[in-house]
DNA sequence: AAATCTATCATTAGCTT
DNA sequence: TAAGCTAATGATAGATT
């Protein structure tokens, strides 16, 4: 009766099975609020985190000293803080090419319907917001600019730990680490 | 001269010693950063994290599908029974041109890296993957297909009301229990 | 001193109840 | 079905370069 076999390396995809992401999303969830809490703690920082169900119903959240707070210094930051954007996902040329095919034919659905409906009923048709994607897109794109614009400068390919700092603006960056006020200019 | 202990188990409380805590912090922001990913990944939730240097200098963050409208919709939660989400905006023509140009843009820009880069120096940005985006895209217009057969089968355009579950191609709606918890914790 | 190494500690996937 | 179990994967503290 007794057969733990201890857990398998996944892959890190949506995952399929609803019971196991219920699973998943409770157990990680968790672990995810500890970091969180003990990275805080050890290095005596701000930090909060937002998470969404994935029904979206329930917002859980988690900060220190409160969300709330850090949002708004997120939103307004003070004019000496330096905030690099969230990093830049690797270029990967199948992706950009499905998404082409995707928006062409996104496209020729779109003639269709036009055609067999009024603009307002087509209006309606707005359920999903793809402009906010549309927007993210552009986002991330820039931030690729960025990162390549920062390769060039400096003449160093980026790793996995230059991530943060590496792609904020040179001229704010205070120092490698910054972990002190100290600047390295 | 090799002698690796190994590392030793920690108090989680605030470090003393600035060298091992400039370290600690960069390693397990890291970590952090990629618990947040995967979690996202996995479960396909919405999530954001905002953290600030110790120096409070820097403010790191990191989102899907980005931390600004995690953060909007955090402060200005869309009312979390079984009503509909917040209505999205008329889907556009605009927003697909846009987008097509966008990524025309980044297929010539990737062009450019690749001539000057391996590809290997990419693959250490693996925090959202491009292709996180592009299946994103891929689901919202497969939804919109559904939109449209749906509408014609029932010669009733859509009202914004049915936005959200309506449109759910699942079955997990509401029969199973919200992946999040039953009540607030 | 930033990056790498690795023994050790921590998290967790699938199972079981 | 939510909660516990445990082997296996994953993260990382301290040492080293």
């Amino acid at each position: 009766m007794r057969k733990p076999t201890g857990h398998k390396k996944i892959k890190i995809e949506k995952m399929k099975n609803q019971n196991n992401l219920a699973a998943t999303f409770s157990k990680r969830r968790d672990g995810l609020f500890k970091k969180v809490s003990e990275l805080s703690t050890l290095c005596g920082i701000e930090i909060a985190t937002i998470v969404f169900s994935p029904s979206k119903i329930t917002i859980y959240s988690i900060g220190h000293p409160c969300v709330h707070s850090l949002v708004d210094k997120f939103l307004n930051p003070p004019p000496e803080t330096n905030s690099p954007q969230p990093l830049a996902q690797p270029y990967q040329n199948k992706d950009v090419t499905k998404m082409e095919k995707l928006i062409e034919a996104e496209e020729k659905r779109a003639l269709r319907l036009q055609s067999t409906n009024t603009k307002d009923s087509y209006e309606g048709l707005n359920y999903f917001k793809f402009q906010e994607l549309s927007d993210t897109l552009e986002e991330k794109l820039k931030l690729n600019e960025r990162v390549e614009i920062q390769q060039k400068e400096s003449g160093i390919p980026f790793s996995f730990k230059s991530y943060g700092y590496a792609l904020a603006p040179r001229e704010n960056i205070s120092s490698t680490s910054d972990v002190g006020p100290s600047r390295s200019s």
